[in-house]
DNA sequence: CGTGAAACCGTCGCCCC
DNA sequence: GGGGCGACGGTTTCACG
């Protein structure tokens, strides 16, 4: 059961921290009900065991000029391990896409795009996508708005679970 | 043209922040080649004019214990302007959904949804997310793996573009 | 935008439970 | 094992040139 050698002061960082990335530390130690130098020990502990991966700037797309989103579902001829790790490589390597989930069902993957506009979008799905060796089909859709984006975990649904069945 | 008011040390400052919001200040100057205190203030300026959102730790969901993540690809019955936004505002108060966009094309909306297990996540679908309002459609991918999971924008991108056409 | 100064914070060593 | 106290060096954040 993963998530359960955290102690509740732990989830109360990781929940805190996920909501303001940029607190100072004493900041954080007041929330969480200790002094500082045990809350930055355990927040270097929980960055070191990785349920920290990083923090990020939160950084608004379309008024820094990326008008366009984009989910493009994405079926490949095969499937094998090679050929799927293949695609997720090619995958890394083109900045447009932001995300790339494997999937199951009809579709093998949902890739989230970003650019700056809709003929940088068409140039990289009929140059670089669709003509990517191996990929079978490619189905798009634009974001035409965005009505909730909340990074992360809903910490909530968690301490509910845990609070439950101890 | 969005973006073009700022400058390329502002544009920096977005890109080191996008890549570790944690940074100090001075550090951040100091890759920027300014002093603190003005970069102190582009920082606040770019906060208030809505540049950045927020800042936000990179919680692993895995390690936590939110074993799955699901796509969610929902149809409407009605696709009136209120409508809409009745579905977007239930998608708001339920926790499981992290992302909701909608989207062009034959389906209305994709959710992104992060949940414990299967069985939580399916309650949630059964009751709640087919069950509501005005909902006609509701098809849902597991996700397998994530082979790519980039927060923000792509600035290579835009610096390409600007450098091209001044 | 840079300099200087004051307040604050991150961080360490040590002691305590 | 983890938490608290005190102190040092670095950082944030002013006012001013």
């Amino acid at each position: 059961m993963p998530g359960a050698k955290l102690d509740p002061i732990d989830r109360k960082i990781l929940a805190e921290l996920q909501a303001d990335g940029r607190m100072t530390n004493v900041e954080l130690a007041k929330r969480v009900g200790i002094s500082a130098p045990p809350c930055l020990r355990r927040v270097r502990t929980l960055e070191e065991n990785g349920y920290i991966r990083g923090y990020h700037a939160d950084v608004d797309a379309r008024e820094l000029g990326f008008e366009v989103q984009v989910f493009a579902m994405v079926g490949l001829v095969k499937q094998a391990e090679a050929d799927l790790s293949a695609f997720e490589e090619r995958c890394r390597e083109w900045p447009l896409v932001r995300e790339c989930h494997m999937l199951n069902g009809e579709v093998d993957f949902i890739l989230k795009c970003a650019a700056p506009d809709l003929s940088t979008f068409q140039t990289f799905l009929t140059e670089q996508l669709t003509a990517a060796e191996n990929v079978a089909s490619v189905k798009t859709s634009l974001v035409i708005r965005c009505a909730k984006d909340e990074p992360g975990v809903p910490f909530e649904v968690l301490e509910a679970r845990l609070s439950q069945e101890p």
